[in-house]
DNA sequence: CATGAATGAGACTTCATTCAT
DNA sequence: GATGAATGAAGTCTCATTCAT
């Protein structure tokens, strides 16, 4: 009797997996990556620890996995907002939403990749950075268009790009680790501004129409 | 003649302490907290294992006296600078500066408490968001003061307090991973102009006079 | 199949956790609590170090349940014994045969918790001096019925219950060390005749009866 | 010139071995072999860690010797007090004060043979069951004597001798570590009348007289 | 003679990973 | 497929002993 991969049978083996991302999940956004054991993980997902070794290939790849898990999450969603939009000042100003957005919905995964992360493994915490960069990256070429366009003024783009997700980081750490400001959100109200002011865009009377 | 604590063991006591804190420097910059043993910063720091231990008490101790280090250099450089300079938006320009030329001057010593720190025990990572909420405070209150002036418009003083110094962060990061921008002294101008904009000076005229 | 927790694993655990104990009982009767590794009991055990950490918190924790396993067995062995034994003279009788008995049929374990308990943790040590007050303790009650009902001449019961006590146990301590007496029951038989004597029972005409 | 050897040198080094051997004896009395460093035993003594080299092989060699001094000193109290004494019953009981007065007198000397012994090496604790044995002996040739003299019934002289010096160190044992009996001279009385009651002695009327 | 800084062997313990069941 | 008992490498830390000062 041949073995048939059934569709039950494969959405058990998804839900599994999704289990164990989920116990992984919330356990490296407590404890870290050097504070939380497989163990723990297998405890919480309710699974045997030799199950994990089944549908990942070390603690590493898991954490790995997560940390992926947000970064396509993030980009994904910005892709998503900035193609229905136009304008440089505009994509800038959807991005950030979209990304706040994310973060919001998604705060344990969020920890891990922001929090945690630089205290995996050297290669987890590079697909960090990683992220940064490809966002730095958006938004030094909407900066240089904007440049170009005579919107803004002649600057580094890159040193702007960089102080601009600088803000966003630093504002989700704080929402992270001490909940203020408590509604990421609103907040993003106000980055909005002071990004567009600080890269110089001329706000005069549309503050907030975005 | 019995053992005598001369000035010249003093020195030699002072100069193997600083041995063992270079070595340590070096490892947990590259290594970070997990991924340097104490055997590791014992070799190189040319002594015995058990030599570090007559220093400092741990292997935590070691890495929270580095962090420390930083911590107060950057501090009180920031402290120095203001003190001579009157103004809240000369007061945020200096101290902008001055926590850049620390940092620049002390590259390891950085790269331990800004990139490394997340990664030691959780006590350690607290200390390095202590100092980036000292500083958040700092620059809040310099704020305040800009918006009851009518310097500055109003705003969410905390949430911009934030983003100013997460500018630094980002872009101080940038530097100590990616080499860029190769200049902090540099980036800093531009940083400058950036969040003098960002929190709503104006800066007509008088862009880089500073 | 899921892994499932059968009687053959069960009892393999069991024979395992018996292993452990029986190594460490034999290498802490020879070499004392700082004179074994834990190294050493688990290459007599034949199992892997870590395993030992699977049944037993910590070294400390293997060598209190060896001197809780003495302790408790010696002490049940007495109650019953003097469970079915009327009289003080001989509830005193049998509780020194049945100590002796114990012992003689536990010579690693007896030497654990005689010899090498007081070498072993503080904490360790006072576990065998708790026995011995238990054990004074018992003999105090049945000296005072003794005096009461005028079976005995009055006396300091304390110090007769610490004496009696020392006998057994210095000439255990001698038994597991010199092997002398080679048949602790035959000393026994003097032992009791002695400690009957020196409490001042008469003994006329029926030494040897008990 | 040559470094004369003078009288007043001899005595300070004297006086330095004894400071150094008086804090051994407090350190080893209160925590035992393996919990006192030979460190805590400089720092009491008020010399340097290397000192203690220069006056003892080893720390071993350090435990040993103060073993060894209250071992010469019991079996010389004794000898002294045997020494002008006749008939082995007087002889038992003169011991018995003897040894019980010049423990008294040396209670943390008595703490470090008799407690801590058995916890420090082997060969240490060997030191101890040497001056039992020997003290054992003793008492057996008394008995064995007794018994010839038909002043005691026919006994197994090695056990009654064992048990004999057993009740002597159960009764030292508490003094040391329970503080009861507050007065060892006191309970020697009633040991003595006990072991001699033991033994056979015929004490009518005559306790108490020795 | 005296000192105490320096050393490193060795002890305990943890935990990622494997594999027989 | 699923499990968790078993493993042992590797890490941190202690402390008796040495030796340059």
């Amino acid at each position: 009797m041949v073995y048939r991969r059934t569709k039950k049978v494969d959405q058990k083996l998804e839900a599994r997996l999704q289990a164990i991302m989920q116990a992984a999940k919330e356990e490296f956004a407590r404890h870290g990556f050097y504070g939380t054991s497989v163990k723990d993980i297998a405890r919480r997902a309710g699974v045997g620890i030799g199950t994990i070794y089944l549908y990942l290939r070390n603690k590493e790849a898991l954490f790995t996995a997560l940390v992926n898990e947000a970064y396509e999450m993030v980009l994904e969603r910005i892709a998503q907002a900035r193609k229905n939009t136009a304008g440089g000042r505009q994509k800038l100003q959807v991005s950030m939403e979209a990304a706040l957005a994310v973060l919001q919905e998604n705060r344990d995964l969020a920890r891990v990749m922001l929090v945690q992360s630089p205290a995996g493994h050297p290669a987890v915490a590079e697909q960090l950075y990683d992220l940064l960069r490809r966002l730095t990256q958006l938004v030094e070429e909407d900066v240089l268009e904007g440049i170009q366009r005579k919107e803004l003024p002649p600057q580094d783009a890159h040193v702007a790009a960089l102080a601009f997700v600088g803000t966003f980081y630093q504002v989700v750490i704080s929402w992270l680790k001490e909940g203020i400001p408590s509604d990421l959100t609103l907040a993003g109200k106000e980055l909005v501004a002071y990004n567009l002011r600080g890269l110089g865009y001329d706000l005069e009377g549309d503050i907030g129409n975005g």
